[in-house]
RNA sequence: GAGCCUGUAGCUCAACGGCAGAGCGCUACACUGUGGCUGUAGAUGUUGAGGGUUCGAAACCCUUCAGGCUCC
């Protein structure tokens, strides 16, 4: 039901097809984050009108409100919010690191507060996994446990406790329709990285993701990391970078051999207000634009940019209206999957190793704020 | 025409004889497996105007301008 072809490949970078039960993905692929069954600001149409194809939603979310088997009864996932291509959940394992205020963990799971009523509850692998099945989901992750790459000491504790309970992730799944990546932790430690990355692969999973990277350590880390992780992962398995990133951070990524991306950066951008644009991360709310006449991005075909200028969007974020974060969450996805389109078509025609640097060049100062 | 009240940052208002301030707004910055947040930094004043008293005035006195209320 998963498979992976690999159609083309540039050293360590792979385009490819990962077929699943709701079509076939195209990689290297970038996949917006719809946390709680919702990209925020944005429908279905509007996502299939950026080419989107796979949409990620939360663990974590979703059982809190509106329940696991409240999704399950109404038909799924894909039913439910009307997403009928290709999803991914998560764990839920991140966010009771980063959302409840208080959490106690132990070898057999975490009990933590709902970051929105209080409320006590409790996760262990077995139980992401049975909410995972719930949700239907077709590509669904091994609960994990993120820990502050800083803190090496505990980042070995956590690492071997996620190896454990990826053990007891694959054990629990009982759906054939859904595939089940493991996740390589190991922090900063490029030891500790590999024997993660050895035991994940290990387990002979349908694909595998490397998390704890984009938590707090530099571009240089990370970096090196995936020099690490990348060389001991299978050929023919996707590699998913959890949690990335700027247009930066995928090129770089899909040249060191990762596949599959999401971040919520975009969406959350948009709604901050900054666009991507080749020149730059523009901040809208800036005085500047208030009377400027051009698009967002003169290159780009997204709706957004093919209808108004920026002095509209300007006046819709200063008015505070809803419109704006939809008109910048547009762009700003099309923008990046945009790169992942021409990426792809690069890879294929055996250039993109030589486009990789015209591609930095344009697309790295979108890590701050342009001039213009 | 007479009496009373009010004029302080873009807005609403503090300070009532001793360094002119707050909230909001404004100008920027940050945001990477999402709390439509949040956090950080910054700018802005002939205290309506003119004169006087005082070591020192937004404050007290005089004149004047503007707005409001009341009375004739």
């Amino acid at each position: 039901m998963f498979s992976f072809y690999i159609t083309a490949k540039n050293n360590r970078a792979r385009a490819g097809i990962f077929t699943t039960p709701h079509g076939d993905l195209q990689t290297p692929v970038f996949a917006p984050v719809g946390t709680q069954a919702t990209v925020k600001t944005l429908t279905p149409e509007q996502l299939k009108g950026i080419n989107a194809s796979l949409v990620l939603s939360n663990t974590y979310h979703l059982y809190l409100r509106p329940g696991d088997e409240l999704v399950r009864d109404m038909g799924g996932l894909h039913n439910f919010m009307q997403w009928h291509d290709p999803m991914l959940t998560d764990s839920g394992g991140f966010q009771v690191f980063s959302l409840s205020k208080t959490r106690k963990i132990d070898d057999d799971g975490v009990t933590f507060k709902s970051h929105i009523d209080g409320s006590t509850h409790r996760f262990t692998p077995e139980k992401s996994i049975q909410i995972q099945e719930n949700l239907g989901a077709d590509i669904i992750m091994a609960f994990d446990e993120c820990s502050d790459p800083n803190d090496a000491a505990y980042t070995k504790i956590a690492t071997q406790r996620t190896h454990l309970w990826a053990e007891r992730s694959v054990n629990a799944k009982t759906r054939a329709d859904q595939a089940l990546f493991g996740i390589v932790q190991g922090g900063v430690n490029a030891d500790l990285r590999a024997e993660s990355a050895k035991f994940i692969a290990s387990l002979d999973m349908p694909g595998i993701a490397i998390g704890g990277l984009s938590v707090g350590e530099t571009k240089e880390e990370m970096h090196d990391m995936l020099d690490v992780v990348v060389p001991l992962l299978p050929e023919n398995k996707p590699r998913y970078l959890m949690g990335v990133g700027t247009p930066e951070d995928l090129i770089n990524g899909i040249a060191q051999g990762v596949d599959i991306f999401d971040c919520v950066l975009p969406t959350r951008l948009a709604r901050h207000h900054s666009a991507f644009v080749p020149e730059g991360r523009l901040n809208m709310m800036n005085a500047v634009f208030a009377r400027d006449a051009r698009p967002l991005d003169e290159t780009c075909d997204c709706y957004t940019c093919q209808t108004f200028t920026r002095a509209y969007i300007r006046h819709l974020i200063v008015a505070k209206e809803l419109l704006a974060g939809t008109l910048l969450s547009i762009h700003n996805l099309r923008a990046l999957i945009r790169i992942m389109e021409s990426i792809r078509s690069y890879i294929a025609d055996g250039s993109f190793e030589t486009r990789v640097p015209v591609l930095l060049d344009q697309w790295s100062n979108n890590a701050k704020r342009a001039d213009c």
